[in-house]
DNA sequence: AGGAGCTATTAGGCCAGCCTAACTTTTACC
DNA sequence: GGTAAAAGTTAGGCTGGCCTAATAGCTCCT
């Protein structure tokens, strides 16, 4: 009981939860769209996914998560929400950009990291020293600065 | 001029670079014995980065970046600082782990989210808003909670 | 100078993931 | 109920990255 998978797979998985919590059956077609890619990649992942225990499927039919697969998906999607939600809510990450971030990195971060991280959500948002809000004086100070700094532009436009 | 480099060619270049630092002349077994992974594999990768213009290197002598490699090369090391920063500084997660975070994410992180990030560890150092100093309430707050759920331990140590 | 031993390269194989093309099964509609 | 379209699968090929085994080049020491 502990099935390291690649981050690909985790993907997979996490878009069958996804499909599921939103109450429709995941098929093979829906689950390409979703992540992009054709339907034979699909059909290779599930049938990985099954030898590993952590999806049933039956040629043709539905792909659904296994009590274990849908443990680990979900481990995957709470290290999702974590991201995206330290990457909007602290450092004021443009919304598509943390989603696209969360995505990459909620598969690679260590465990530690992100309880560091969880804590560190916990603490901007309880705040328990008084009243200043630290992630609007970070706001104000990031707007504040960005207008003294309109000269020399940093290095912010990179070259391409 | 944008070279789309893998993280594995990223992370070659990254290691010659610091051999580089370090006064050393990047020889194929010295990088491989950094990213432990065989010589055949160094040598392969750096044939892939001298085609593409990022070391210089004849059979059987030394690999050396050229100018656009030691470019790109610091750029994965700066991000790999910041990162690095961020994570002891402001998460205060332990050295070895840093390290392996830092380095797995130097390489898929946006620049936007570093950009933020930077300015993030710029605010909490500079700390504009007085007294307090974020990174140390924080670090209080964590053992003081850390103490009062002694009870329940949350679900750190995780199964595995 | 010549051979031992280290360093480096080439050759060839494996795995993960993706693709296209071709085939099969299911579905849905007339 | 038969047939066309959609969904799914199988086959085969590509890339990146790693490995081992075998070969080739360097270096150094006697």
């Amino acid at each position: 009981m502990d099935v390291h998978l690649t981050p690909n797979m985790e993907m997979y998985l996490k878009t069958i939860l996804e499909i599921d919590l939103e109450g429709s059956e995941a098929r093979v077609k829906m689950i390409a769209d979703r992540l992009g890619v054709t339907m034979p990649s699909v059909s290779g992942a599930v049938d990985n996914l099954r030898k590993k225990g952590l999806v049933g499927h039956n040629p043709y039919g539905k792909v659904a998560l296994t009590e274990e697969g849908r443990i680990v998906a979900l481990k995957v999607k709470e290290q999702n929400d974590l991201l995206y939600r330290f990457l909007r809510e602290v450092l004021g990450v443009p919304d598509r950009i943390a989603k696209e971030d969360a995505c990459t990195l909620e598969h690679v971060v260590s465990r530690t990291t992100l309880n560091r991280l969880s804590r560190f959500l916990e603490f901007v948002q309880v705040c328990p020293l008084g009243p200043g809000d630290i992630v609007a004086d970070f706001v104000n100070w990031v707007n504040e600065t960005d207008q003294a700094r309109g000269a020399q532009p940093q290095q912010e436009r990179t070259a391409s």
